[in-house]
DNA sequence: CCATAGTGTTACTGAATGTAACATACAAAG
DNA sequence: CTTTGTATGTTACATTCAGTAACACTATGG
């Protein structure tokens, strides 16, 4: 059933160098391969480098547009939602798709200690009503478009 | 940096015929090669559920026993355990160690909704409960082994 | 002693990744 | 117009891992 939001490629998991690269253009915004060859700890050929970007761009990570003859690579998608993603799936190969049980276990492993959690609670606090207000938000805009 | 909290094996992530063996051992408690063979959906030869097997013990997720001449295989590892393992990692790896950030982008592109937020909410406070109390009682039973 | 039921060993294949050389194109300098 | 320096396109090879399985080995009941 899956059933994603958008495009249907699964990102099964990336490889080192591609987190690395991916990590990268995250936090610098928009890049050229030279600067993430810079950026990059291991001493790597430019080509190597345009490769597994260009591969990051196939898989839908990233973008390009071409600045007077050089390309400049951005991200397609936030790390959030990368992650999201592949939280998911994890939460349904290994949980049944309960997001709570996985929680549950995180505490219980010490993956999650005890201030996260609580900064994770008040987090959820604070996304709860956000999402009230979008609802609200909608709510109210789709009685004005019924007028 | 980095640092795990435990034992040193990076699980990578497993394929899909490995979660696959695993999840019907979660599933069953403790099995047989030929056992986990009639479970799974593909036709497999029993060689072939015996080297996964084999493998996946290798690499921390289950344990055999031997009864009468006959591995009996059962995990060495809770399904959340695993789960939260992988959950770590990709946090690691895409939020910087955020969990907050996490569950917040996985609101934001709708792999948490809002009813599982909500129950995610009820659950984190239970947690946090069970959690006080084993706090006291491990206070209290002074501080030998730390595990 | 032999057949049967298990396990141990070894191997091949294909896909994904890391890594990089080499070929091309084109703008700017001369 | 030719040279040259950037930047991109193409292709390839090595490695690793997971899927898949054949074949060898061993002990045990009849």
């Amino acid at each position: 059933m899956a059933s994603n939001t958008q495009s249907g490629h699964d990102p099964a998991e990336l490889g080192e160098l591609e987190r690395d690269i991916l990590s990268i253009v995250w936090r610098l915004g928009a890049v050229t391969a030279e600067q993430v060859r810079e950026e990059l700890d291991r001493p790597l050929k430019d080509s190597t480098v345009r490769t597994v970007l260009r591969r990051l761009e196939e898989k839908g990570y990233l973008a390009h547009s071409v600045d007077n003859r050089t390309f400049l690579y951005s991200s397609a998608e936030s790390r959030q939602r990368v992650a999201s993603r592949a939280v998911k799936r994890i939460v349904d190969w290994f949980c049944e798709g309960s997001v709570e049980e996985l929680l549950v276990g995180m505490v219980d492993s010490k993956v999650l200690d005890r201030a996260e959690l609580q900064r994770l609670a008040a987090r959820i606090a604070e996304v709860r009503q956000r999402e009230d207000r979008s609802v609200r938000a909608a709510h109210s805009k789709a009685k004005e478009a019924r007028k």
